[in-house]
DNA sequence: TATTGTTATACTCTATAACTATA
DNA sequence: TATAGTTATAGAGTATAACAATA
């Protein structure tokens, strides 16, 4: 995420909240890399790893189309991954032609790490803000998000929305 | 900017608030992204152009530290831009050692509908919104960014707060 | 001696296309 | 014939290290 250069240090409120959250989400995105760089791992094994612990084992081409990425991608992604020990590559039961892919004792333990330090950096953030204002701030967002997914209706494009 | 998948159900606010913003960002960058490959350009390879269009022309070695990049990375990227037409690649004057890197016509055109695209969004996303939420919104954010300042203060790391 | 930018090398993420094994 | 995953190939972004030209 390099989108800090998009501070364009206009005073228009929709500019300035835009900016404002590409920047402030710029600094969680660093935050959340440093964190993964520390237990050796990168943002796209990660995401395969949270998939993982969301969805529990699945078949190399489950992941593929949850994380909206080629087979081809996968494969590499879970090497790396088996690799350091983070999940293991078994015969699918039941299809010969699929491998299940499973989150090792070490692969659980990694997630529930990322999901406390998630949560502790949101306490870091949001935890000293009063209640009304956090939950304006929620509205925000969600009318936002909401709002976005119609615009993407118009344009065409759906993708994103989900998940 | 692949972090829709921290997205945890959680209904605590801190969470959500993070969740929600790290969510809303994701979609505006791939909107932002859809842009710049239309114009076949990569994100990289914009963060250059837009630091240019701020800074005026610059050797490569102050693209390097603005971009937070290694001197190697910044060739390649200019290599592309130069090949592209955005930029040009000349001697320095009064430093034979430097090249200096400077937007053409085409490269300061693309920086322009880059920022009215960018406003655009902006106007889409937030313009409906009545001012004072608006500005209850920004507030948060701002403060936020400044907490996220404080944090990083504390931790040792200074890193991304500039620009 | 220090700095600017390059060549050399390497790793990760990503994609398409062709191919094997299985359904 | 269609699907799951692989090998082959390619391109972009990123990094370190060694080196040439200049300061």
């Amino acid at each position: 995420m390099k989108y800090l250069h998009y501070m364009s240090g206009s005073t228009m409120p929709p500019t300035r909240a835009l900016d404002g959250l590409l920047a402030l989400s710029a600094l969680m995105t660093t935050d959340i890399q440093r964190f993964e760089r520390e237990h050796g791992l990168t943002t796209a094994r990660v995401h395969l790893l949270w998939q993982l612990g969301a969805a529990g084992p699945s078949t190399q081409r489950d992941l593929a189309e949850a994380l909206r990425v080629t087979p081809r991608n996968v494969t590499g992604l879970v090497d790396g991954l088996v690799g350091s020990g983070h999940v293991t590559r078994e015969p699918h039961p039941g299809d010969r032609r699929a491998t299940q892919v499973t989150l090792t004792a070490a692969g659980s333990r990694f997630v529930t790490e990322l999901q406390r330090s998630h949560q502790d950096l949101a306490d870091r953030l949001f935890g000293d803000l009063p209640e009304d204002r956090l939950v304006a701030f929620v509205a925000v967002l969600d009318e936002t998000l909401e709002r976005f997914a119609g615009l993407m209706g118009e344009t065409g494009e759906q993708e994103g929305t989900a998940s």
